[in-house]
DNA sequence: TTGTAAGCGTTATCAC
DNA sequence: GTGATAACGCTTACAA
C-alpha cells in the first residue's frame, strides 16, 4: 500500500483518508479544511494538513463530494448550435460569472435538435447540475417543468418556453427592431425585405417578426418577410432576386433576423451582384467579419457577455431563496446600433 | 414517502432503491438492468423495471455510479480559445465521437491563461475524468505528468508539449505551409510577408514558422516574418505598410499563420487602400466570412472534424490497451487548399 | 435468474 | 477543537 516513488508506477488517485493518516489527523478534520471551515481546526492542524495534502498532490473528489452533500458545484449549459459565435460569446460570459462562483460549467450542444436537447437534458440532470442555463432548441416543456420541480434553477436563454415557470434572459427584440426600422428609415430605406429562419419553435424570432410587421406598418413603410432555412441557398437567392426586381423608385434594404441570416444574404446579394448601400443590408448580431465587407455590415450588437452573466445571476439568486413560488421574470437587454457602409444609400 | 402528485411539490429525484421497492426487486437486479446487463434478467422482470423506472422517472445518478466503478462517463477537453471558431470546429468533432460511444464532455476555457488552464485541469481530474483531450494554453507539463500517472488518458490538440507522453493529433503543419508555398508561387507571388502571432508557446506556430522560412529559401523566393499579438492593430498596419511601400518589383503576398491572423491581415489591407489579388492573400483555417471578401480569400482548410474525432479515438485507444509504454504517436492531417480571388495576381 | 452485503470518498451528526 | 460513525446512491463480489 505504499506509494511508489517511480516515475512509471501509476498513482492511485490519493484519498481523504490517506491525507489524514499522513496529517495524524481524522478524515473529519480533513474534510473540514477543505469545505472553508478551517477556522474551526486549530492552526497546528491546518499546517500538518495543509502540508500532507501538498505532499501528496490531494485534491478532494467532487464525485464522493456531491454524492454526499448535494453539491456538484455544476452548472449546465445546453447550446442549441454551438457554431453560432453569438452562442459561444454567450456561453463565454456565463463561464466567467460560473468561474467567478467557484463553478463549474458543463456545456451541451443540441444541434437543434430535440432529441439531442431531451438526451442531454436527462444527462445533466444525471450529473446532480444546481443549475440549468438553457437556449433551447425544440420545447422540451415537460422534461423542464420535471427539473424545476426537483428543485433545480432554471433559466431560459433567448428563447422563450411558454409552459415552464422559469426565467428568461435576452435581448429586448421588440426595441432591437424598432431600433432597426427607425434606422433604415432615417438612411431612406422605404421598401424593405426582412430574411428569417422559420419562426415556429424558437419564441424570439416569432417576435422580432411581428414586430417588424407592425413596425413597418406603423411607420409607413413597404414591409415583406421570407421565412426559410438558409441552407437552400438558391431559393433564398431568387427570393431576395425577386424582391430587388420588382417595379417600384423606394430604395430598398434587407433586414436580417440573426447572424446566420447576415451571412445568407451576404452571399445572395453578393452573386446578384449588387451594390451594399445602394441596396441597404442590416443585420441582428454583430460578427468579426461585419467590418470587412465592403463597405461594412450595419449591425444591432447584443450585449453578449452581459446576457451570460445575467443568466448566471439569475440562477444564483433562484438557488439562494429557493423560493419556486417568485413570478417568472424577463430580464430584457438593448442592442446597439453599429451604423457601416451597408445602410448609406 | 409516498409521492405528492401535486404540481407545486418538489420531487426529491428517484433513487434506485425506490425503483426495486416499486417493481418488487432488489437493487441489484435494478442496476443490471441499467448497466446494460439486461440479458442476465428475466424477461417479467425486465418489463417490471422498465415500467417502475418509467412511471417513477428514474434516472441512475452519475455521481454514485462513478464514486463506485470508477467510470464517470465524462471526457474533459481544454480549450484555448472558445471564442476560436476552429477550436469550436474541432470541439465539435469531439462532442460527436463522444456520443456516439455514450461519453459526455465537459469543456473548459482557458482564455490562453496558463494560471486557469492548470485551475481546470485540477477541476476535470476532480471529476474523475476518463480521459482529457487538451489544446494547451500554456506549458503544464507537470500536471499534465502528473495526470498520465494516475493513469488517465491524454491527447494534445494542434499543439505539443515537449515533456509530456502523450499523443498529438493536429494538422500537418509543415506539409500545409508547403502546400501554401507552392500555391503563392505558383500564381506568381514573389515576395512574401508572413504574419504570425508570437510562437514561442504554441508548437504548431513554431513548426509553421520554421517551415515557411526553409521553404521560401529553398523555392528562392523573397521571405519575410511579423510576429506580434494581433491586437495592436497600428503595428500590424504599419508593418504591412512598409513591405508594401519596400522598393523591389516582385508580386507581393501575405501569408496568415491562422484566422485570427488572417482577419487582423484583411483589416490592415482595407485600412491601407490595398487590392486583395494584386496584392496577394492567404490564410490558414477556412472561415465563414473568407468567401465574402472580395474578391474572396485563399485559404488552407484543415479538417476540423475529423481532427477532433481522432482525438477521442486516440483516447479510446489508449484507454482499451491500457498501455502507457506505447510510444506518443503523431497523427497529422491535411490541410486542403481552397483558391480564391486574393491569390489571383 | 435473483438477492445480500460490502464498500467507493466524502460530508453531517453526534459525541468527547 | 477533534474524531468516530453513519449515511449518500450506486456497483460488484459472492451466495442462494
Amino acid at each position: 500500500m505504499r506509494r511508489d516513488t517511480m516515475t512509471t508506477t501509476t498513482h492511485q488517485r490519493t484519498t481523504i483518508l490517506e491525507v489524514a493518516r499522513e496529517a495524524g489527523a481524522s478524515k473529519t478534520s480533513v474534510s473540514r479544511y477543505f469545505s472553508d471551515e478551517r477556522e474551526r481546526l486549530s492552526p497546528s492542524m491546518q499546517t500538518r494538513i495543509a502540508a500532507a495534502a501538498r505532499r501528496l498532490g490531494y485534491r478532494p473528489n467532487q464525485m464522493a463530494r456531491s454524492l454526499k452533500g448535494g453539491h456538484s458545484g455544476l452548472i449546465g449549459m445546453l447550446v442549441a448550435d454551438i457554431r453560432n459565435p453569438f452562442s459561444v460569446a454567450v456561453m463565454h460570459g456565463v463561464e466567467q460569472a460560473c468561474r467567478e462562483r467557484g463553478l463549474s460549467l458543463m456545456v451541451c450542444n443540441t444541434d437543434n435538435d430535440p432529441a439531442q436537447e431531451r438526451e442531454h437534458l436527462a444527462l445533466l440532470a444525471s450529473y446532480q447540475v444546481e443549475g440549468l442555463v438553457i437556449n433551447a432548441a425544440g420545447s422540451p416543456d415537460r422534461e423542464l417543468q420535471a427539473l424545476v420541480e426537483e428543485g433545480i434553477p432554471l433559466v431560459l436563454l433567448d428563447r422563450e418556453l411558454s409552459d415552464v415557470g422559469a426565467e428568461v434572459v435576452g435581448l429586448d427584440n421588440a426595441r432591437a427592431i424598432d431600433l432597426a426600422l427607425d434606422h433604415l428609415q432615417a438612411q431612406g430605406y422605404g421598401d424593405l425585405l426582412y430574411l428569417s429562419e422559420p419562426p415556429e419553435q424558437a419564441s424570439p424570432r416569432q417576435v422580432r417578426l411581428t414586430r417588424f410587421l407592425q413596425g413597418v406598418a406603423a411607420l409607413g413603410l413597404a414591409g415583406e418577410v421570407h421565412c426559410q432555412p438558409l441552407m437552400e441557398r438558391d431559393a433564398l437567392q431568387r427570393a431576395i432576386g425577386d424582391f430587388l426586381a420588382r417595379p417600384g423608385t423606394l430604395p430598398r434594404a434587407l433586414l436580417c433576423a440573426n447572424g446566420n441570416a447576415t451571412l445568407a444574404a451576404t452571399r445572395a446579394l453578393q452573386a446578384l451582384g449588387a451594390r451594399l448601400g445602394e441596396t441597404g443590408l442590416m443585420g441582428i448580431d454583430e460578427l468579426d467579419w461585419c467590418e470587412l465587407v465592403t463597405p461594412g455590415i450595419t449591425t444591432l450588437a447584443q450585449p453578449t457577455a452581459a446576457i451570460g452573466r445575467a443568466a448566471v445571476a439569475c440562477l444564483m439568486r433562484r438557488r439562494e431563496a429557493d423560493d419556486r413560488t417568485t413570478p417568472a421574470r424577463r430580464v430584457h437587454f438593448q442592442a446597439s446600433l453599429i451604423p457601416r457602409g451597408s445602410t448609406r444609400g
